[in-house]
DNA sequence: AAAAAAGATTGAGTTCGTTCATTTTTGAAG
DNA sequence: CTTCAAAAATGAACGAACTCAATCTTTTTT
């Protein structure tokens, strides 16, 4: 079942991914050019486009297989919460947060992002959009999850709160890449602030 | 003290404001070339640079002009809010939504919002954001003032509640940009529910 | 009022993302 | 094995944002 074709068209894929982002990390978005990275994938510029839209475009392609990287964690968090609120919602956040400067530099959270938004129907951003509505469902799992244990006021609506957590943390990231210059600790300090207000309206 | 190299400067940025702005609006964003812009402002596309840092800095600084306004209006409605929670938090997020279609298309913010992501340094991006934390401030200076009258429970940290509210109504009206077809009133409509709930959070 | 200095304008030139006509490679049919 | 069609790769050409050395305009100095 596995043609040439289908297997060259699987390696190209990943060679171009493997470049993009090696090269992104190292030089910065800006800096590196698609003739860069299809050098260093070992295609042509005009290949790269038959395999992405948009060079921001390959750049969400990058950026999903991390946020996918970090659903899967969160979804083990997620099944066996700590037996504390704020706890809990501390943990799944500074999950997401740690995660995310690992494989990713501040600028291409930046340019994802901005890339999410100003052209949203391109194939990965479409799919950063879904992925970032996992996350989100995620946290209302999280919170419903709470509420099954007792942890948390059985008469809130856990889809439209875990919309709201999800909506501040992710506020609090954007303004965090956004500051170069922040530490990762100031995030964690502000977020554990507004978890623990967050909390208090949950119990 | 007025010389006349400052008037000229100062007529000049109103030319380019002004016809990057009815440009924009006609043809959209990507469709406007810089030359195009300095065509109908009477100036060389060099002189545009030498004003606004990037294409991108140029349509900040008109969005800015409009968020602006709506700060301004927006202040009317909090130093004279409804006697209802719903209300009041209700016509203050109308107001933003109702206004941000007057001038900009959704192309537009769409585009501005993605800028000052990916560019946060630059001189309109960084009004941008500061109109931005105007607008979260009002939010929270409209609560306070609910509580003050007795229509929200004082026990609540409006300062943490109105960010809240603000990151709610913001993340709906990114949703609403980034999707062509959805019509003003569907963003209403998802407003007003999660409004009812927030609502009823408060009181 | 002339000369010098400071400040702005200009548009040709550079760079890089993207497109597309052409060429090459792969898979199927005879 | 040859022929043909479909799919994919290629790189030259294009377009638009942005830069910068040369030029022009305004202000200050003598």
């Amino acid at each position: 079942m596995t043609g040439l074709r289908e297997r060259q068209k699987a390696d190209r894929t990943g060679r171009i991914l493997d470049a993009a982002s090696r090269l992104f990390r190292a030089q910065g978005y800006d800096a590196v050019r698609i003739e860069d990275i299809a050098a260093a994938a070992e295609v042509s510029a005009g290949t790269c486009y038959n395999y992405f839209s948009t060079k921001g475009d390959l750049l969400l392609a990058i950026v999903s297989m991390e946020v996918e990287e970090v659903v899967e964690a969160g979804h083990t968090l997620v099944t066996t919460p700590p037996p504390d609120t704020a706890q809990a919602l501390g943990s799944l956040i500074r999950l997401y947060y740690d995660h995310s400067l690992h494989y990713l530099s501040k600028e291409m959270w930046r340019k994802a992002m901005a890339f999410s938004i100003e052209a949203p129907g391109t194939p990965f951003s479409q799919r950063y959009t879904e992925l970032d509505a996992m996350l989100s469902a995620q946290v209302c799992d999280l919170i419903a999850a709470l509420q099954k244990r007792g942890l948390a006021r059985p008469d809130l609506d856990a889809k439209v709160f875990g919309q709201i957590v999800f909506n501040t943390l992710n506020q609090m990231f954007i303004e965090f890449v956004k500051q170069d210059a922040m530490p990762l600790s100031d995030l964690h300090r502000l977020s554990d602030a507004q978890t623990a207000s967050l909390a208090g309206l949950i119990r």
